[in-house]
DNA sequence: TATGAATGAGGGTTCATTCAT
DNA sequence: TATGAATGAACCCTCATTCAT
């Protein structure tokens, strides 16, 4: 079987279970049902990924590659930090799969993990920043390439911590839903984001006006 | 049996659950290990909190409020802003459990909720950072009691992104340990959100001054 | 504390468990839900009733007497056997709560019984039968007493038989509805049972002429 | 895995759940028990049974299956009505499992089905009677398939019903032992059922004569 | 007599993972 | 490589019953 056989099949996996997390909670979703989604027998998923959790960090490491794509595509009609940050926000709060996967990295994924799986998904999450980084120092008037690596890891901050409020479960929503004194604690994603990014990039950029010195 | 009596029982149990939660992790405590732990029968738990998820909703709940408390005690020690961050931000880094209960809140906790045990945590943990707020915006020299509670805010939001980063799991950890090319993975907490607190704190400033004209 | 006011505490109890058992399974039933409904606390129950069990094996009992008296206020104006079975039968498919009562009677209430409880309740009964039979022996044209005895006991046997079909649990009587070819197996409790007893009573009768003679 | 392999395994499930039923009590016996009886781990019962209930259901129509094909083959050894209701009772006697699980039926077996089970199993019961019909409306000298099927249903009715009181739980057997005013109570299941049969056979042929003007 | 807090046994079911074919 | 039958650990929660007050 050629790699790239082999490849596409992980592809097959990938978008049943990214199929499933689009409309169901993460802990309903079953090897069972991926299987099915994908047309292959359960056992078969353990060919290509050796737990449940490794399926979902690797879903979430190809929609992390496949945005930061995107705004590299995207850069060249970016004239200024303020539009690429609009860009940004908007493009996050668009691929609302990224963002919960990204919530349920540290506290879910990441807990049923073999070193060996834990440590090639941290070097490969690491590269893909770091090759984007110098796009989004450039985008973001950064002067240096570690301030937009330095920003991709706040964004990625403020994502998760901004996606726990704005994205509560279902029950919660309707709490909030049914309780007026409640109702300043739905948060929208985009603006939260956008407010919280623009007071960063100033911050980086006080840091190295600063630093230069 | 009095209210004061229900309420220490309660307390027995949220120690207990402490004791554990800071010893393992979340998902290897079991109601038996809480009840072994309170002295208690493992019925008994439920009639105090309806599941397990609500004991550590609680404990959060009773953590944040201990803390908020410790500010305000602290707070007439802060004389300047600067002081309070430091203050802040150390005093976060100290409570482990705080921060490892807030991670978890948003993919964990609230996952098998009742609507109206939802809705009397969210009303609890609302009033009490919205009581806290004064305090803080005094601190930090915010002129609006709004913008302190929007420094919470943000601080909930830096706090969990950066605690998912800096406490990794155990085996996550071994693997950054052992991969060189790995080392700058290990987020030191307190630094980290000092520097994006004291970032956010600049820009809501910016903000007042902009809408105060 | 008189023996009038703990028959109507016993009363209070069996009412609020007829209420619940006429809305409820059985199974859902709790002794919670009985304190609630009569009144009083959880632990009361059990000074009047040694088990859940026996509370409803109580309220059979007496839902029986109520039955039997019913039919022996009702004698006088059933001129015929006949008639008399036609009562007997009507007023039988009415009380839906003593039939299904009836139907758990050994599968269920018999299950967690002390042999005292167990043995009073089956002298109870007996002599509830025993009383009833003359009437009924005389209204249904039985010469024997005995044969009113056997009247009675081969009534519980068909009532108890034909209720199970013809009461089914609620997932049942869906499934049979959406299926044509299960249309012949909802009996209608009230034709089964006159039939059967119909052709019962004869039986009895020409045992009757036979060992007269 | 071939079908029949298949049904093996059903095969040792159940009759590992048929052994010890003839043991216990139907609530005491845990789907552990029935595992560790069959040589197979608890999961796996539930690959071939959606619940405890199930197997039990399961169980009762193959038990029905085998006394019905009992009779067919018997059938031409019984030369008249009377030898024919002789045997039937008397089979029926040796069956107690057959009898018990008959009385859970309703109370017990089919409380916790889906409805995808209650219809099939239904189609299952209703298939095997119509199809003895035939049979037992010749053996027993009755005109048409109706009646046998009629029957049938009869006999359910009374054995459900005798087998409450012939097969009382130990404790009640215990309770009516020891007090002498209750011997009546216990009553013999083959005497009384065939008594009861014969009476209703003579009723279904007169109804059938009237009809048949 | 009445309370209701405390008890703790109890068991069905799910599902990630393995492994013989 | 693919299968899917088999595994078996894991665990929450209910609720009848007791008993100290």
């Amino acid at each position: 079987m050629t790699d790239a056989l082999k490849e596409s099949r992980r592809d097959t996996i990938l978008a049943a279970a990214r199929e499933l997390f689009c409309r169901e909670l993460f802990e309903n979703i079953t090897m069972s049902t991926i299987a099915v989604g994908a047309g292959l027998a359960k056992g078969t998923l353990y060919l290509y990924f050796r737990t449940r959790e490794e399926i979902f960090l690797a879903l979430f490491a190809r929609e992390l590659r496949a945005w930061l794509e995107a705004f590299e595509n995207a850069v060249k009609e970016l004239p200024s930090p303020d539009v690429a940050l609009d860009w940004i926000v908007a493009s996050l709060a668009e691929r609302s799969d990224l963002l919960r996967l990204g919530a349920l990295l540290h506290s879910v994924l990441e807990m049923n993990l073999s070193k060996e799986a834990a440590r090639s998904f941290k070097l490969e999450f690491d590269a893909a920043l770091s090759e984007a980084a110098p796009a989004f120092a450039s985008a973001l008037d950064l002067r240096q390439v570690n301030t937009g690596r330095l920003f991709l890891r706040w964004l990625q901050v403020c994502t998760v911590g901004i996606a726990q409020m704005a994205f509560p479960t279902p029950v919660v929503k309707e709490a909030i839903a049914e309780e007026p004194r409640l109702a300043h604690m739905l948060i929208d994603f985009k603006a939260e984001l956008r407010r919280m990014m623009a007071a960063l990039v100033s911050g980086m950029r006080r840091e190295e006006d600063k630093n230069g010195k």
